[in-house]
DNA sequence: GATGAATGAGTTTTCATTCAT
DNA sequence: CATGAATGAAAACTCATTCAT
């Protein structure tokens, strides 16, 4: 999962340091935390020197703004991969929280440094995320608007209520236990048809 | 050396500058995480200087278990409070989400370092924090169990379910928004029946 | 000269350990500029860590500043001191001069670190260091206020003219040349008398 | 590899690479001074890439010396030019003041880190630049020389006088106060004739 | 109880330099 | 000629912790 010399295929960009390093980022900051990983964590991890890593990123907050923007492009290619079989509105939204929820829970690093809480940055930096972030949302905004709900009011709580869920998994959720799809189709269960 | 509430039997309780100590971390931990909340940090905020905070604690992690400690106790007691008035099993859940919402919402540090995620500590540490937060849970287990639900794995859900957006409110609540009762209701307004 | 743990009475102050940091700071400035010298060399020369400098002063330049402030209060008190007694305007300037030029030459590394070029540093710290070196000058200016020349302009030439001739002995006087006094007199005797 | 104008004699003059690299370097010395300026400052300035620089030259400090002998060939000769027309003693140091200070004011890099301070570098770098100082430095020698003063002793002050209060109005001096021909006489004028 | 002073190990970051391409 | 990528050493600074007073 770690290639740090990877020999994808055969013509393909050798030197590809900067996606090791962003791996590596990514890994360290889902495992230990953005402020308890540290840039020699990283680096060991891409097989470099601490220094090493500054030919790429200017700064560990930078590096944390690229994970975050390779995660949501990652994530949004996920569900939006989900949504292009047609179905019901239901159906649509249990593939959505799928894709979401595989993203989440199956070794993706990235996703995981996505929903977590953000440390401290400049204010550019934290509303590029946020930007990014409520794009995000807005997937799950307009699936749940297409279900027959009766007020706008019931939307907004259904989209906190799953979504939150769903983020939550991240704490409880072991491998082995149930699969993403057992999980959506469980709560999706549990709410009212209309 | 760190029973918080230790001697309520006098009048005059004492170690009031423990208390302090212990808000002050609370706080911060809330505010910035652990990792980023430094010593100094809780000093300041307590209005001592970071070395005199080793009288209290002796070290930093056991500073987190401590506010953990009285978080849980706190929110533990709180919830319980909420549920002395008897009702129908839905009205006892919905009581005991409105209490946890607002314990995490109302300007609450302990119960948002509960809810947080553990920084690396000794495996003694956190198995007594996960202990604490075991047994918390298990309060909403019991209420879940006395919903009319079908079966042991919908109700499990249904835990997670609720369990998991209302920690998550705490990434998107904003205060001047719903109240912790519209948001609880809210919610298990979505849910099925039985 | 570096008195480490120095015994100067008895009852004096012991643990005047910030004296000793600005001492050793002054030196390292004076040697190395500022630029090269680390705080770990002024830690060295102050015998303690590089880390234990920050309890005493927030930051390299704030370092600056402090010896800054205290050269310039050394080199006016010894200026000052030098002006009590009565004289001719050419002799109470020749009295300062060789004031400026004790300080400057005679082992003193703050009065060296004040007339050196400023490094890059904030703009609040520039303007307080610069007022300071205006102060220390508008003595010079008048000195020669005080002296019977024309007109404002050669006065201000003539305030140039020595000052920068005074500061520029730095570079190339070698203790065992002449003395302080031997450089003022030899100067003022080329300037023309009114 | 790092001759500064090696061959002229084509009419093409290639090298004008080396030229920009020069050129970067006396500006960045001049405006941060050797320790704050770095490479990679000096190949930003050059348009090129840090490394490319070592192609030019070995090391930062071979740089320096570089641009210390460009500054030393330049100034000399425009003092050496301000020397051809016959005139006066006094009115020939008058020129060469005035060429010293139109080099050092006139937005010279080159000038200005020649008489800046040295930093650190090999005994035989630094007496290599310090004779190329004392030869330029022996022209206002001989000018002084041409004077009609009584004793040596006087003689060197008066060089010292002049030449450090010229060096140092680069402290002081900002475009658009007097022209270097006003300074330069306005020094003299205050100058004893004999 | 509290603090002033320090420490040592760590942090992020910078920088001169190297070298294969 | 030039650069992309790296390195190793060192920079400034932080921080949990200690301890005599």
């Amino acid at each position: 999962m770690n290639q740090i010399s990877g020999d994808r295929n055969s013509t393909v960009r050798r030197d590809n340091r900067l996606e090791t390093v962003l791996d590596s980022a990514a890994r360290c900051f889902c495992e230990r935390g953005y402020d308890a990983a540290s840039m020699r964590d990283i680096a060991r991890d891409a097989g470099m020197k601490a220094g090493s890593l500054y030919y790429h990123f200017s700064s560990k907050s930078e590096l944390l703004v690229a994970v975050h923007e390779e995660g949501i492009r990652r994530i949004t290619a996920l569900v939006k991969a989900a949504l292009v079989k047609p179905g019901s509105p239901r159906n649509r939204l249990e593939a959505a929280m799928v894709a979401h929820l595989e993203a989440l829970l199956g070794g993706g690093d990235y996703a995981q440094v996505v929903i977590r809480e953000l440390p401290e940055m400049s204010d550019e930096q934290r509303s590029r995320l946020i930007g990014l972030r409520d794009d995000y949302e807005d997937i799950f905004k307009s699936l749940i608007d297409a279900l027959p709900l009766k007020d706008a009011r019931a939307r907004r709580h259904l989209r906190l209520l799953l979504f939150g869920a769903l983020n939550w998994t991240r704490t409880w959720y072991q491998p082995g236990d149930e699969t993403p799809g057992d999980i959506a189709s469980g709560f999706l269960d549990l709410i009212k048809q209309r």
